[in-house]
RNA sequence: CGCGGAGUGGAGCAGUCCGGUAGCUCGUCGGGCUCAUAACCCGAAGGUCGUUGGUUCAAAUCCAGCCUCCGCAACCA
């Protein structure tokens, strides 16, 4: 009868061809937070997360290891499982998609839906490159070579089965303006109408050339392409077409699927197109947030940017690193982040409001009343301005999380806390102490605090769950006490308290900030090691180095560093990032292009002495157009930029480096 | 003309759809307080809202052009 209401909340599946780093966890910690929010308000969650671990990608990788691509995955998932074990992800299930039931509910689908016409076979018309074994398309060609290696290609035609996308414009349009909440947020909806008006193309999803994947079961030449096998997980976790689980009915359709942005065409176009075609239910909301930016850009492996979550948790405790993922980042916008924004942020909301907030209010009930507020208490002047805006603050939280709006919901609670420090200064608690007739009216006082804070740990848990339990203990509250169904204001009749350590110790921000760039710039250089080191740094910063392999100094002899002079140096109005130069090697000229115009400028180079790998294989770069014959020395800045090694003028064009 | 996003006090953002006192957080400065994690509370300074032109009684907001930055793509051995 009284059947609770669903939540079906999925993250996407993460592609796990290497660490997770920050980036991810923004995205699961957020769904964790709406998981939580929608458990405590007493729904009925499936909370789905999950590993997308077919394609080329990993299969190259675990080539490049030298394991089998499962043996590679399986490593990488015990990591992200710990991961979220770390982060305190409350995730009901977690799929994979090499998970025997999923293969089998992504033959069922494929098949179904060949069988009824949506799945036909076609030719998909490309450019091969032999060397690279790879197809490509007319428009991701670069002047007509191949855009990875810059050699010719040939016209070819691979077998491959389509997906009738096409056929599902209209619905797709209807859909959107009948719901005008699918796709969240809002600014993202045009951006979709107009790729569907520019006309849909039918999807490709099959492959011949990748052979880790899931096999189509009527054709073993094929393997599905990523999208059918990736987007089923969601329904297949649930038991759709296989035996493994049982709750399909119960849970879908699903209420939120939450993506980045750069994946929200899949899963509002492909997805739900793949969905009308099996006459399945369409899931009520997608939501593609913004990226993590790291001060002006995507992190990414080859900068060293990369922010490693484990050592942050490690430094800062899991809540304060959730707490920054949850407040920092805009509604569907990019967020920055930067060490700096992280310090203050938990320095200013979690250490100064909050902490310290419990801390002064246990303290003062300690030391003026033994640790138990008295049963006598007088009301008196601000109290019902505090009480007004602690008690309207739940329904305002939830009124945003309603809206997905997960930073304003954290907002909404810390303006209740700052209501509370800004109580304790009206009423003065410590003048009210001095005089023992004051005492029911500083009991009040104490009382109402107690009751702010109390509100405040309901309210946190789905957020900062291990702050709200540590809060809970210092307030003596309940498990009754902490129900956000019985939640009112005097709802706790007694409070005893107990004093306990701070819930974040204040950080101090110049200190840490050093430490931190320490560590940075030396996860940099790790990042880059795998260029042949020429110059040994004696002061290596603290942090481990991720060294390569040791090698006979034979080996290293094969590298030819030499010192060259620059003779011209240009920009190409083709590339933001290349400098074209011509160097003096002491024989001959040779053109070298760089990626360091970011940070150079041609009259920069032009006549100064710089170190070269002079016997690096050329290199065709800018789709064959020109030819680099070796690389300049540079070493990794903190910034993410270069710095060129130069060598002192009177050093001869030529001369060997050691 | 590849696609997309953004330019608002020192920093990060809201406001732009539905024109009419430019708001928030942090930082800075001044004051208050001393219960508390040198935390808390109050007040102040600081902005020609990227630029040019247009519409209008009135433009951050609408229209047109331009500039700059960023992401994707390409490329950085």
């Amino acid at each position: 009868m009284s059947e609770k209401k669903t939540f079906y909340i999925t993250t996407p599946i993460y592609y796990p061809s290497d660490k997770l780093h920050i980036g991810h966890s923004y995205t699961t910690v957020a769904c964790d937070a709406l998981a939580r929010y929608k458990r405590m308000q007493g729904y009925d969650v499936m909370f789905l997360t999950g590993t997308d671990e077919h394609g080329q990608k990993i299969q190259d990788k675990a080539a490049d290891k030298g394991v089998t691509p499962k043996a590679y995955v399986d490593e990488i998932v015990a990591g992200v499982k710990d991961l979220w074990k770390l982060l305190n992800i409350s995730y009901d299930r977690f799929i994979r998609t090499t998970d025997e039931y999923h293969m089998e509910s992504c033959q069922k689908i494929f098949t179904k839906l060949y069988e009824q016409g949506d799945i036909y076979k076609g030719v998909y018309k490309g450019h091969y490159c032999k060397p690279c074994e790879s197809f490509w398309t007319t428009s991701q060609l670069k002047d007509g070579k191949c855009p990875d290696c810059g050699r010719d290609v040939y016209e070819a035609e691979e077998e491959a089965y389509f997906f009738r996308t096409s056929k599902y414009a209209d619905r797709l349009l209807k859909l959107y303006e009948e719901n005008p909440q699918f796709i969240q947020p809002e600014s993202r909806k045009n951006e979709m109408i107009s790729f569907i008006n520019q006309g849909l193309q039918d999807t490709c999803v099959s492959r011949t050339t990748v052979p880790w994947g899931i096999p189509v079961p009527f054709d073993q030449k094929h393997t599905m392409y990523v999208w059918v096998d990736a987007l089923s997980n969601y329904i297949s976790a649930l038991g759709f077409g296989n035996h493994a689980y049982n709750d399909y009915d119960k849970f879908w359709p699903a209420d939120l699927h939450m993506v980045g942005k750069e994946i929200l065409r899949f899963h509002t176009i492909l997805w739900p197109a793949m969905l009308m075609a099996l006459d399945l239910p369409l899931p009520k909301r997608v939501f593609g947030h913004g990226w993590l930016l790291l001060d002006g850009g995507k992190m990414s492996k080859s900068k060293g940017n990369v922010v490693d979550p484990v050592v942050l948790a490690d430094r800062y405790s899991v809540d304060a690193i959730r707490y920054f993922l949850l407040r920092e980042i805009p509604f569907g916008n990019d967020g920055i982040f930067s060490n700096e924004a992280l310090i203050n942020r938990i320095n200013s909301d979690l250490a100064n409001d909050l902490g310290n907030l419990l801390s002064r209010t246990v303290a003062m009930v300690e030391k003026y009343f033994g640790g138990t507020v008295p049963a006598v208490r007088e009301a008196g002047e601000f109290d019902q301005d505090l009480i007004d805006t602690v008690s309207a603050m739940p329904d305002r939280v939830t009124k945003a999380m309603d809206e997905l709006l997960i930073p304003q919901a954290t907002q909404e609670i810390f303006k209740a806390i700052q209501r509370a420090n800004k109580y304790i200064d009206e009423t003065a608690p410590w003048a009210l102490a001095k005089n023992e007739e004051n005492k029911p009216r500083l009991a009040m006082v104490l009382y109402n605090l107690c009751e702010a804070l109390r509100y405040a740990t309901v309210m946190l848990a789905p957020f900062l769950p291990e702050t709200a339990d540590k809060m809970a203990v210092q307030l003596g509250l309940t498990e009754a006490d902490r129900r956000f169904g019985d939640l009112h204001f005097g709802g706790k009749a007694e409070y005893t308290v107990h004093k306990g350590d701070a819930l974040f110790p204040r950080i101090d921000v110049a200190k840490e900030l050093a430490e931190l760039e320490a560590r940075q710039a030396a996860a940099q250089a790790a990042a880059k090691a795998a260029e042949p080191a020429p110059a040994p740094q004696p002061a290596a910063p603290a942090e481990p180095i991720e060294h390569q392999p040791e090698i006979a100094f034979d080996d290293f002899c094969k590298v030819e560093m030499r010192v060259a002079q620059v003779l011209t140096c240009e920009t190409l109005p083709e590339s933001k990032k290349l400098l074209k130069m011509t160097l003096f090697d002491g024989e001959r000229e040779r053109t070298i292009l760089s990626g360091i115009a970011k940070w150079y400028k041609p009259e920069d180079l032009i006549g100064r002495k710089v170190g070269i790998v002079a016997n690096l294989a050329p290199r065709p770069m800018m789709k064959g157009k020109y030819v680099s014959e070796g690389m300049v020395m540079a070493a990794d800045t903190a910034d993410g930029g270069a710095s060129v090694v130069f060598f002192p003028d009177d050093v001869p064009a030529g001369s060997g480096i050691h």
